[in-house]
RNA sequence: GGAUCCAUAGCUCAGUUGGCUAGAGCGUACGAUUCACAUUCGUAAGGUCGCAGGUUCGAGCCCUGCUGGAUCCACCA
């Protein structure tokens, strides 16, 4: 016997992606790029048949987390299901240079060095960190394969490939044509430590204790008291602003006050924007480093003076204060108002400061040109195109949410200050050349730090994109979309990222896509949430609550992870999660493992069997069904593991059917490759249809813990619990097979290892199980299923009753007795095994010892009426609970609203509920009686 | 301030157009054990579905209000 006594995925695992991968079994078989075979100049490709994903890139020197670990497990499911279910599959793995991320590493280890950014150009440090990052990569794409990700690798695409730079650069162009693109001077935020400026989405506001000081400004014959949480700043001051309905400054609009510290008087405006109830109802106005004075200042063209330099110090400021830190210089400020008696009070507040979300630094609102996209048409050609529905969102409710933000969309600043980065392919003329020449000319030849055009020299612009403009092309690059290639993998069928990044990621690509190709990039979006831990505690470093995805794969297997974290978990929601549920998904995946090793002993066994009967030249009766299947499985045995790797292009199925249905029709939906003989048989069939058609709803809503839920219950509590266990008795190995090679396939899209593994042990399977056909319906006789789930409960009562009564070991003392009852009678050997009774006999004369009443047969259980006395107590106890439950539906049948309004099958359901319970009654009744 | 979401068993969660006698896993309690699996098997206990109203024959589900929690956006001189 190959198989081991429990399942090992250590084992396995990295085995079974090597020959995955080694068989190419990942890429899609419809191509990718044009096929125009009858020369029309059309597209040949098939575009019913491909499913489309790609991935999140994770960042390419880093290491996979918990909600990497997520995405995949999520991505993977849909695209293995699919694959079984014959679509062209292509899933298409990304690595992202993360350009900020990737950045502070590098930064960080240039100054473990000893060495500053400063000291290289552009072009050099862009090199270092590339060679710095090809070190680190590979580590991410292991982890990946790890995960199982049956993703397209010939396809991978990284966020600084060629293609990927030409088609940023030809959006851009695109913009830049269309009147899109403008310098502007705007307050970004600015982190002094990085050197970058953020857009608003990468700003994290906390919320932190400060103090408002309060500072006279003072004109001749008075002061007016300004708040400010920022006094060094003072310096910026262009005016003191008092809204025009504050009757207390009403005079004062006009007038000059002097600036504190400064030889300098600043007018006092009236602008709405100045709060009557906050402070003392008069503002100073710094337009360069305040987002709203800035915007006052704009109402009111005021001079933007810059007293901050980038790199966090004083400017423009008089010389005593020249040079200090902005910390610095608030000190001497506040000592030097004391001193000349302009201090006013301060008092504590709580207020929100921006934060760079990767230093802590407190960014610093700085003045700067940068290059901003006008979003109104983008975001209004998204709305339009949201509005009629043509994406679908899991949750629904982030559609409208999506809208919203849209709406109030401010423009997009995407210079950024790094290296490391797509470079902003735009050109400043040099000051000395002719002046009619544009300020600005758009060229792709960012390599060269000047070129020139038509004898006019030009410098680059030493910017690099926002991260997200670029991923902003995300499904159009990695299906290799242009213009000349629409495809049938575009738009994607699902993107599957964080709801995190909703509007980061997931609104700038609908826009994008938009404009690029006039079509939305996905028809449906999945969002998932965070990944909390086992308290529903947000996982940090600082709270050392972080779970590494890796170290559970390597303790319980990559399918009980990915089982693990797809429980209990829906979309869009912040949901916990425990080792626990990994362990329990290690769990299920030992149980088939166990099952398969049962099964295919049963089916050894049978081979043999038929063997000695084949050379006896006869057969035991009850074995000739299943003997009948054994000659095809046994000829399958002969055949070689993996011989039919690839057949996913040539037939639909790399496994064949049990008896030779392979050549049927497509539209051969119910499988006949065996024959049931018993109640048992039937219903798993049952079952497992029910269950095949919840997978299947559950993965066209995406819900995937509904999915992984029922298969849970189906091979456990179905298959194994009562179908297997009545099979040690009857051993119909045709229809074994057929069962088992049904769950292994269903089971796949969520656990692919130890399915693989188990196909692959198996001596009947063929091929991957990774390229099998989606399993048909099972033919079952639906009354002999219904009359096995009576069986059931009559096993279940027995079972319950021996357990209840006083003693233990109960099973084993008492025997059962049956009356005129056909479904015990037939069933002896079945119920025997399964409730382990020592004897089942036939009642001869009155009836005694205890009678199973819920079941409604009429069995005894043949204790002494000392024991059934015992009883008694539970079985009065019985009695009024059944009692309660009659009289609820006694007392609903009694309401004549229901019995008009509802639904007359709701009301025949209560009469038939009523009926029942009556019966049940009366049955414990008689029971008790006989005590 | 605006938006969205959540509250169901000790814990983590299901519960899809209202029909429920509210489910699962874990945990707990009790019992089993050579025969695929102790990563096992069986049985059981455990809930006025956050609170208060309303609509309805009927509400965990729909409506209103409240309480508690989360996230995002905006703003905070």
């Amino acid at each position: 016997m190959k198989f081991a006594s429990s399942y090992e995925p250590g084992e396995y695992e990295s085995d079974i992606y090597g020959a995955w991968e080694v068989s190419d079994i990942f890429a899609p078989s419809t191509p990718t790029v044009p096929v125009d075979n009858n020369g029309d100049g059309k597209d040949d490709r098939d575009n019913k048949n491909t499913y489309s994903i790609v991935m999140p890139p994770p960042n390419a020197n880093g290491n996979l987390h918990i909600g990497h670990g997520l995405t995949i497990a999520l991505e993977d499911s849909l695209t293995r299901y699919y694959r079984l279910k014959g679509k062209s599959t292509w899933y298409i793995p990304g690595a992202d240079h993360a350009g900020f991320e990737t950045w502070v590493v590098y930064e960080r280890n240039l100054e473990k060095q000893g060495h500053t950014r400063f000291e290289y150009d552009r072009n050099e440090l862009y090199a270092r960190v590339w060679d710095f990052v090809a070190e680190q990569r590979g580590n991410m794409e292991l982890q990946l394969r790890a995960l199982g990700a049956s993703c397209s690798w010939n396809d991978l695409t990284f966020t600084l490939d060629e293609n990927v730079i030409d088609r940023v650069y030809t959006t851009f162009e695109k913009m830049w044509n269309d009147g899109m693109i403008y310098r502007g001077e705007k307050l970004v935020n600015f982190c002094p430590k990085h050197q970058t400026a953020f857009a608003d989405i990468e700003v994290e506001h906390k919320d932190e204790k400060g103090t408002l000081w309060d500072i006279a400004y003072t004109y001749d014959g008075g002061e007016i008291i300004v708040s400010t949480t920022r006094p060094e700043t003072l310096f910026g001051d262009a005016a003191v602003a008092v809204n025009p309905e504050d009757k207390r400054y009403k005079d004062l609009i006009g007038k000059t006050v002097h600036l504190p510290l400064a030889n300098k008087e600043i007018p006092i405006i009236a602008d709405e924007h100045a709060d009557p109830e906050y402070g003392t109802g008069a503002v100073k106005i710094t337009p360069a480093h305040d987002f709203d004075d800035f915007e006052v200042g704009e109402r009111h063209n005021l001079e933007r003076i810059k007293v901050i330099a980038e790199n966090g110090t004083m400017i423009n400021v008089p010389e005593k204060y020249y040079g200090l830190t902005t910390a610095e210089c608030r000190k001497q400020v506040l000592k030097d108002l004391k001193a000349a008696d302009l201090f006013r009070g301060e008092k504590q507040l709580v207020h929100s400061v921006a934060h760079c979300y990767k230093c802590g630094t407190v960014l610093e609102p700085m003045l700067k040109e940068q290059w901003f996209v006008d979003v109104e048409k983008l975001a209004s050609v998204a709305i339009k195109h949201l509005e009629k529905n043509e994406i679908k969102f899991h949750p629904a409710n982030k559609q409208k949410v999506l809208i919203n933000y849209l709406k109030n969309l401010k423009d997009w600043n995407i210079s950024r200050q790094i290296p490391w980065g797509i470079a902003i392919p735009m050109f400043r003329r040099v000051t000395d050349a002719a002046t009619d020449e544009p300020d600005w000319i758009f060229d792709r030849r960012t390599h060269l730090k000047e070129i020139e055009v038509a004898g006019v020299k030009y410098v680059r612009d030493e910017d690099t994109f926002d991260t997200w403009f670029s991923s902003s092309h995300w499904p159009i690059v990695c299906t290799n979309w242009t213009e000349d290639n629409f495809n049938p993998y575009y738009p994607l069928n699902v993107m599957e990222t964080g709801a995190d990044i909703l509007f980061a990621w997931v609104a700038r690509m609908i826009m994008m896509g938009l404009y690029v190709t006039g079509e939305v990039p996905f028809k449906e979006v999945y969002l998932h949430g965070l990944v909390l831990d086992a308290h529903g505690q947000k996982m940090s470093k600082s709270k050392g609550n972080v779970i590494n995805p890796m170290d559970l794969v390597a303790k319980y297997g990559s399918d009980a992870f990915r089982l693990g974290i797809l429980r209990g978990r829906s979309a869009g929601m912040n949901q916990a999660f425990s080792e626990q549920s990994v362990i329990s998904g290690r769990n299920l995946c030992n149980k088939l493992w166990n099952i398969s090793r049962l099964v295919q002993s049963i089916v050894d066994e049978s081979s043999m069997e038929f063997e000695n009967t084949f050379i006896e030249g006869g057969s035991e009766p009850g074995k000739a069904r299943s003997s009948a299947e054994t000659p095809v499985a046994d000829h399958r045995r002969s055949r070689a593991k993996n011989e039919l790797v690839r057949s996913s292009e040539t037939t639909p199925s790399g496994r064949l059917l049990s008896t030779g249905v392979s050549d049927a029709p497509q539209e051969e939906s119910i499988s006949n490759s065996y024959s049931t003989d018993n109640m048992g048989e039937d219903w798993i069939c049952r079952e497992i249809n029910d269950c095949l058609k919840q997978v299947e709803v559950s993965m066209k809503n995406y819900r995937f813990a509904e999915a992984v839920e029922v298969l849970y219950q189906t091979i456990w509590d179905k298959y194994a619990d009562w179908f297997l266990e009545s099979q040690k008795i009857f051993k119909n190995t045709g229809l074994l097979k057929q069962t088992l090679e049904t769950i292994l396939i269903a089971l796949h899209p969520f656990a692919p290892f130890v399915t693989e593994a188990i196909w692959q042990n198996l001596s009947w399977t063929d091929g991957f199980i990774a390229t099998a056909k989606w399993p048909n319906k099972l033919k079952f006789d639906p009354i002999s299923a219904a009359e096995f789930e009576s069986l059931i409960s009559v096993v279940s009562e027995v079972r319950g009753t021996l357990q209840a009564l006083p003693g233990t070991n109960n099973a084993k003392k008492y025997s059962l007795l049956y009356g005129n009852d056909s479904l015990v009678e037939d069933n002896l050997l079945l119920i025997r095994t399964l409730t382990k009774v020592p004897a089942i006999n036939s009642l001869d004369g009155q009836p005694r010892g205890l009678r199973l009443a819920l079941a409604n047969h009429e069995l005894y259980l043949d204790v002494p009426e000392k024991v059934v006395t015992e009883y008694k107590d539970a079985l009065t106890e019985k009695i009024l609970s059944v009692g309660r439950e009659l009289d609820a539906l006694n007392a609903r049948m009694a309401n004549p609203n229901y019995v008009e309004k509802a639904p007359e099958h709701l009301v025949k359901e209560t009469k038939d509920q009523i009926k029942e319970k009556e019966s049940l009654i009366s049955r414990l009744k008689s029971q008790l009686e006989l005590i």
